[in-house]
DNA sequence: GCACCTCATGTTAACGTTAACGAAGGGGTG
DNA sequence: CACCCCTTCGTTAACGTTAACATGAGGTGC
């Protein structure tokens, strides 16, 4: 009790008022420019109609205090936080940890903060905490980067209460969903793979749950249709490294197959790895895509041909369309869509005979 | 004006209040439960004496009318607002970002939020900005990821204002810091190549202006001088594989490097890629440590012995250090330091000789 | 010169919660 | 039976800000 949280050593090389406990306020700020504490409020507010000189005083004591505004009482008597809510997956992954900055750096220029709530992998009871922790907190709105097929359901009955966006996902829900082309991706890296001369194109996958995972699939599976080729089976994996090398294991042991693509440049790396234990080389022997394009994937041995999604884009653009909302109030589905683009590197050639 | 960003619909299937247009408060369901206010709040705090019968009352009312504490009125009237600032380098590098989510997750067990805020490489002006905006949000404390010295330098002044702790930095500053021992992850790794029989061993690092990168220096130096061995030149890098990969041309055309210490696993990677591009077998020809230990690092070609840092545990110990700090107001500066581990691979062996 | 408008400022009342205190009732102890 | 204490509740006053309205000084048009 003693000692407070907010108790305030009297600045640096500064003030005067000695016994000082709390921190100054409005009222202090106005009674050292000799004005009205209104009056100071619209100094801060920047808007309405206060004459230089009087601005300059009210800077002045607002600088001599070291006056900072408290923006509970703000957020009490205005009803919004100027603080937007972010859930997110709890993982290392590449993807939602580079949407995480883009939103931050979007988020900051606009003037907000971003508080961060993160739900472990696919409890759904998780996603209701972090939603009810961030409303309590008084966000004016939430960006879900939640691509799991189960958290896109328990979504949809909370989107009315907030303005709320998703990232990678539920595409039935009634809330705007923000989403790079993943079916594109995977017919981009098929196709590539298929115009190599390649006979056909074999798929290692995300975890089942996820939109990606079926979106990638079912690119994948199109073009492979659409060509007229056959369709080999899927290897599962769980975006792992781990997972891409037991995959890699199985694939060195199929002589006809000469091509495959992977779901993400983590598991492509796993796969490399097996190729390599095994005397196969890429891309000679074998021709390896992935998907992300991650910073490190340019040297991977070889060099990994993948699809780039522009993962921070994906972060500012949600940010942006969250702020639209909020300020429309309307609760449109829009849906945006952001093109991913084929980077090829040395992991892909033309087979070997 | 006309829509509340707060306007709430009338819930799934139950109530009446018709036109009801802003969320309930205590008084709503204080009225509803037919006692006062107070005895709502004592319910939502479980603090005080409460019958178990009003109790109930309390609670069936809150729930009935979606009641959710509002917890900006709660933080102006408290002066704390269980809510904790983070401030981290905005860049996706593994450490940090692994950092993040242990102090999330350990924040979220100790019913605290975070809000994050994110520094641009080394801006310092951006440092004080960030703890501007934290300041205002009103956090009961800040846990800073900015292993840069030039951001520590900037920490100091401001350590005082609020509960802060530091990881990785500022060892000169007032503040506590938690930070793993690098100079003894480079010594570890450093002595183990060594051991193995090589007659020195060269070294990668990381950019300047970095702690590790520092630490990481001297440790290894220290145990090359301790040895009596011959210091070779460092490679200077920047964290980033491609500045390994450019490191490991330089390197491959050594023919007496036999062993070498790389500052972090995604240098070590681009490392990798270049001796094999120049036909220098990993180990045989060469010996590789890392520092890091990535997910990814166990399935690198060869599999990389490296430093584990433990960065969760990072996260969730700074975490704890931060809320003791806060629970007893007392600025201590006390120093954390964890121990890295040394994690053996395939990418060390004895020299060929 | 009177009414009227505009600009710069001050005054008062919220916002939704917790803290501090006070009051009523029940039970034990002398 | 008086006294005191403890439990359970209610009442009142903050917390620091913005919104809404009020005030007064000066200028403009007729």
């Amino acid at each position: 009790m003693a000692n407070m949280p907010f108790a305030v050593e009297p600045h640096e090389g500064d003030l005067p008022r000695a016994g000082s406990k709390r921190r100054p306020g409005m009222h202090d700020v106005a009674r050292l420019a000799g004005v009205s504490h209104q009056t100071v409020s619209r100094v801060l507010n920047g808007n309405a109609n206060v004459s230089p000189r009087t601005r300059a005083l009210v800077v002045a004591a607002i600088e001599e205090l070291g006056y900072r505004p408290n923006s509970a009482a703000r957020t009490l008597v205005t009803g919004r936080s100027r603080t937007l809510g972010l859930i997110t997956i709890a993982s290392a992954l590449y993807g939602p940890m580079s949407t995480l900055y883009g939103v931050e750096a979007a988020a900051r220029e606009a003037g907000y903060m971003i508080t961060v709530a993160s739900v472990g992998d696919g409890e759904a009871g998780a996603l209701d905490e972090a939603l009810m922790n961030l409303q309590k907190q008084g966000v004016d709105g939430i960006v879900v980067v939640a691509p799991l097929i189960s958290l896109g359901d328990a979504l949809s009955s909370h989107a009315r209460h907030l303005p709320m966006i998703a990232v990678e996902g539920s595409p039935g829900a009634s809330l705007p969903v923000i989403s790079v082309d993943q079916s594109l991706g995977a017919r981009l890296a098929t196709t590539h793979l298929l115009e190599l001369g390649h006979r056909t194109v074999w798929h290692v996958t995300g975890p089942a749950g996820w939109y990606e995972t079926q979106h990638r699939i079912s690119g994948w599976a199109e073009t492979l249709t659409a060509a007229q080729v056959d369709i080999p089976p899927m290897l599962r994996g769980d975006w792992t490294a781990q997972s891409g090398y037991e995959a890699g294991q199985i694939l060195s042991r199929m002589p006809d197959a000469t091509a495959v693509f992977v779901a993400n440049d983590q598991m492509a790396l796993g796969l490399l790895r097996a190729l390599h234990e095994h005397g196969r080389t890429v891309p000679d022997d074998i021709s390896v895509v992935g998907f992300d394009d991650m910073p490190e994937s340019a040297n991977f041995i070889p060099p990994l041909t993948t699809v780039r999604q522009p993962f921070s884009d994906v972060g500012r653009r949600s940010l942006e369309a969250l702020l639209a909302l909020i300020k429309s109030g309307t609760g449109s589905d829009e849906r945006i869509v952001i093109t991913p683009e084929l980077v090829v590197r040395r992991s892909t050639s033309r087979p070997a005979s």
